[in-house]
Parts: C-alpha cells; structure tokens; sequence
DNA sequence: AACTATTTATAAGA
DNA sequence: TTCTTATAAATAGTT
C-alpha cells in the first residue's frame, strides 16, 4: 500500500526501515484499538523497536491481560501447580468475571442490543420491566421538578415580602428626613412630596419585583 | 475502508461484530507479522474475543516477550515484577469487584431502583435511553412476531397446495377405474369422465381454502 | 466464503 | 519528523 509494492521481508536501509517501523507502528496500534472497539474484544500489543524502546497498546490493564492469558494457557497446559492462596485468588477473579459477563449482556439488552438471544416471552417482559423502570424514573423526575418549583415560588414570595418590609421602613426613613428639613425652614412643596411618596410607590414596588 | 464507513465504536449487531471481529483479527495478526520482519522487531499480539477465545501472536517466544516487557516495566512499576502471584490475583480481584460494582449501580437504575444519586439532566438521559431501548426492544418483537405469520401463512398454503394436487390424483385415479370398465374405447368417453369429476372436486377445495 | 466498491494504510518523495 | 500523493491493501456491505 503505497507508491510502490514491497516483499515482506527486513528492510535492508537502516533509515528506511526506520522510517517503515514508526509508520506501521502507529498503524498497528491504531488496528489494535479499533478491534477492540469495534468487536468488543480484549486486545494488546507489545512492539519492541530492534534499538530496544518499548511500545504497547491494551484495551484494558496490561497486567490483567497477561494475567489471564497466563492463566488461559496454564487450564490448556493443566501445569496447576499452584500455592493454595493462589488458586483460591484465581478462582475468586474468574467467578467475578463471569459475573460480570453475565450482568454485561443482561445490560446491553436493557440498552437495546443484543436482543438475538430472546423469543417473543423474553422480548415481552424485558419491555414491561423498561417501562416499569420509566416511569418510575419520570416520577422521580416529576418530584425534583415539582420540589423545585415549590421552593422556587416559596423563596419568590419570602423575598418580595421582605422587599415590601423594606420600602416601608425606607418611606418611612424619607418621612423623617423631609420632617428634619422643615424643622428650621417650611414650604409648601414638601407636604406634597410626602403625599405622593405613600401609596403610590408602594404599588409601583409590587409590580417590579414580582 | 469497505462499501462504507464505519463509526469506531461497538458495533450493536452481534452477527456482524463477529465478522468484523474475524476480519479485522486476521488484519492485526497478519500486520504484526508483517512489522516484525520488516523492521526487525519484537512484536507480540494477545486479543481475547468477547466469547473468551484466544488469538495470539508472537515473533518470538511469547513468554519471552512477556517477560521482557516485566523486565522494562520493573523500573517504573516494581509491583507487577516483585509481587507475589497471590497478590496479583487479589489485586485483579479487587478490580473486577469494583467493576462489577458499578455496572451492578448502572444497572439498577436502568431498573428505576436507586435514582437518589441523580439529577434532573440524569433522569432525563436515562428516560431517552429507555426509551431507544423499547423501540428496538418492540421492533425485534414484531420483526419475530412477522417471521411467524409468514411461515405460517406459507406453510399454509403449501399444505393447500398438496391438497389440490391430492385431489387432481385422487381424481384421475377414479377416471382411470371408470375407463377400465370401458376397456379399449376411444378417449372420448374418457374426456367426459374427467370433465364430470373435476369442476365439482376442485369447487369443494376453493371452500375449504378460504 | 467470495466478491467488489470504497476506504484506509502506507511507500516514496519532498 | 511531517506532509503529500499515488498506489497497494484492508475491509464493509452484499450475494
């Protein structure tokens, strides 16, 4: 796949090939993620470059791969010459990811996929248990929301209450004030003033902080 | 790089994700071989299938491999060299344990049990998951349920259609019996036979059939 | 398991 | 190393 067509066989050019080296390297690490994406699959790669550096891909931990490669090879090869301790681990991880496989297909198919492996009757309740579970999820939906809002519309009134308060006891402060002024010197304006400050504002007040 | 492109992510068909899954494998290995010799490196493959089955490959020894990757990785990281093997195990247990915890959570909520932890954006993210989930969940139903009214009603009509053809034997068989009785007559009479027969045979079918 | 239309990887060149 | 581009190879969808 390129300019030109090559045998599989070492690159004699030392620049050459290592130059082939980080292209395909990158595409087989590039491969390997897309396989495991793709298919579900548990991949790793370990590439050392012939000047010794290390590369590797894994889809999951690297140690847990080789572990359970390790342990894949050991029930083909029956060398179960294992510490007690040991064995009861081994055991104790493989029951777990059975486990877990088992809750993993049970939830792909409350996802939607993987529905193959059912007849009709199993569709059937899987249906009637994803409703059971919507609405139950719409209710508790419904109650946050209507939480909400009651809280909402509580603080909303408490504060326009306050806000009230407060223009009371600023009209009054002004009363005072316009008072102090006409201590020493009286006009006619100022009765007026006092007039039109006391209900008026008060309405005003109600409709802009509602 | 097919008839189409593909998005890199799980592919939900299961039939298809095993082809992929073979083709693709077959490419990975193929190209881990193929950088190996080219450029003289070390490459090693592990890929477990989501059925569990091992692919692997190696240009060298595997084990070999594995252990040069320990020895590269024991300066950074003592535990997977130093530990002792029931360590390891216990620590994959522990990881799994977790795992299994969690999707044990995701999968009571997809239940609508245990929703506390979530908020209104959750709720509704769940309820739209749910909700794919039943329309695939009802499409496969009908899909399954569709598939079995075909059949039968194909299968009903083949059955219909022996029928008819057991009669038409049935009655050429009666015709033959009457011409025997009117051994070495020409087929005039025989054609008279016939036509007596059928109309009435073949009227008595049509009201079965509907 | 083949086939083939496309997409993707990459060899060569800059 | 990185970019470009012509071409080889891989593979998605189809039969």
């Amino acid at each position: 796949m390129g300019r030109g067509k090559i045998a599989i066989r070492r690159i004699d050019d030392s620049t050459s090939r290592q130059v082939t080296f980080s292209k395909r390297r990158n595409g087989l690490l590039k491969k390997a993620k897309e396989l495991a994406i793709l298919c579900d699959a548990e991949v790793e790669v370990i590439i050392f470059s012939s000047t010794n550096k290390l590369f590797e891909f894994s889809s999951t931990s690297m140690s847990s791969v080789i572990q359970r490669y390790n342990q894949y090879k050991e029930e083909n090869n029956q060398l179960l010459n294992h510490a007690p301790d040991d064995e009861l681990w081994q055991m104790e991880a493989t029951i777990l990811r059975q486990q877990l496989q088992n809750l993993h297909e049970t939830h792909r198919q409350l996802m939607g996929e993987e529905l193959c492996g059912l007849g009709v009757e199993g569709l059937q309740k899987l249906e009637n248990q994803l409703e059971i579970s919507l609405k139950s999820i719409r209710k508790k939906k419904e109650e946050i929301l209507t939480n909400e809002i009651q809280e909402l519309s509580t603080r909303g009134s408490l504060i326009h209450q306050q806000n009230i308060e407060l223009y009371k006891k600023l009209h009054e402060a002004k009363a005072y004030a316009v008072c102090d002024e006409n201590n020493g010197f009286t006009t006619g304006t100022n009765s007026v003033c006092i007039q039109t400050y006391t209900p008026t504002n008060l309405h005003i007040l109600a409709c802009t902080q509602a």
